[in-house]
DNA sequence: ATGGTCGCCGAGCGA
């Protein structure tokens, strides 16, 4: 079973590109970021077209997240537990997130779709809600660990976790996206035992999944790692592969995000 | 030090 996540950057503008990209590399499971519309404005048929089932947690311009997959999406929900006053009018977290459904291959695997705040500018209100959504993904992450089922957890963490995965740490030092505190938290899932994927196939610095649409970054490989597929042990277990699609990134009118994927014998 | 680029939508915000 390969899954892949990728940050598509809105979907009415990467339509093209995400149906090439599906086409070409066939996951059975997409774990898509910022499709940036509402549910009634994704374009399913598609993807059905394709044999994807579609599930989307969306919102208006921002934000957004979508599963689709060959197998049938299970025990679909929406949102990360752990909110104040969840569900209820003037709930602290309106921000459409989070989603998660379990696929049956060979094996079942629970996946938990997320873009996690950006957090900038940092310190500030922003920043605090990052941290406090990364307390909540941790608390899932207990849960889900309790249950012993495989599942993974995979996005856009808007996390640097260490300076090899960026080209120029230095330039991050003061921004949300690496600041102590931020990797801190991230290393708390690993800490966990949530296995970092890309890490725990390659040491090799100067692997990235993102870089900016400014200042030549692409052309100048100054990108970061911040899209991560994170692996319960009993999944970890069952991975073969895991690569970036680096040269998703490199295409007419790309996403400023490329691919990250697995392969499970699951 | 500043400005540089995208996508959302139709002004400015978020990244």
């Amino acid at each position: 079973m390969r899954i892949a996540s990728f940050n598509i950057n809105g979907i009415k503008a990467r339509l093209p590109a995400v149906t090439e990209w599906l086409n070409e590399t066939r996951p059975d499971v997409a774990i898509l970021q910022e499709i940036k519309t509402v549910d009634e404005g994704f374009p399913r048929e598609p993807f059905e077209d394709m044999g994807y089932n579609v599930a989307t947690h969306g919102q208006k311009s921002f934000n957004g997240v979508a599963l689709l997959s060959k197998y049938p999406l299970e025990d679909v929900t929406r949102d990360l537990p752990g909110a104040e006053g969840a569900g209820r009018e003037g709930a602290d977290d309106t921000e459409a997130r989070y989603i998660e459904a379990t696929v049956v291959g060979d094996a079942a695997v629970r996946i938990c779709g997320l873009y996690l705040p950006n957090g900038n500018p940092a310190p500030g209100p922003k920043y605090d809600y990052k941290l406090k959504w990364m307390a909540r993904l941790e608390a899932r992450a207990r849960d889900l660990l309790a249950s012993e089922q495989p599942f993974l957890m995979a996005g856009d963490f808007n996390v640097i976790p260490q300076a090899e995965d960026a080209a120029r740490p230095e330039a991050w030092r003061d921004d949300a996206l690496f600041l102590p505190q931020t990797r801190a938290a991230f290393r708390r899932l690993t800490n966990l035992g949530l296995t970092d994927a890309l890490r725990a196939r390659t040491g090799a610095p100067g692997l990235y999944t993102y870089w900016d649409f400014q200042r030549g970054a692409w052309q100048r490989d100054d990108g970061i790692r911040i899209d991560h597929l994170l692996l319960s042990p009993q999944c970890a277990d069952l991975m073969t592969d895991c690569q970036i699609d680096k040269d998703i990134r490199a295409r007419e009118k790309p996403s400023d995000h490329t691919p990250i994927w697995i392969e499970l014998a699951a």
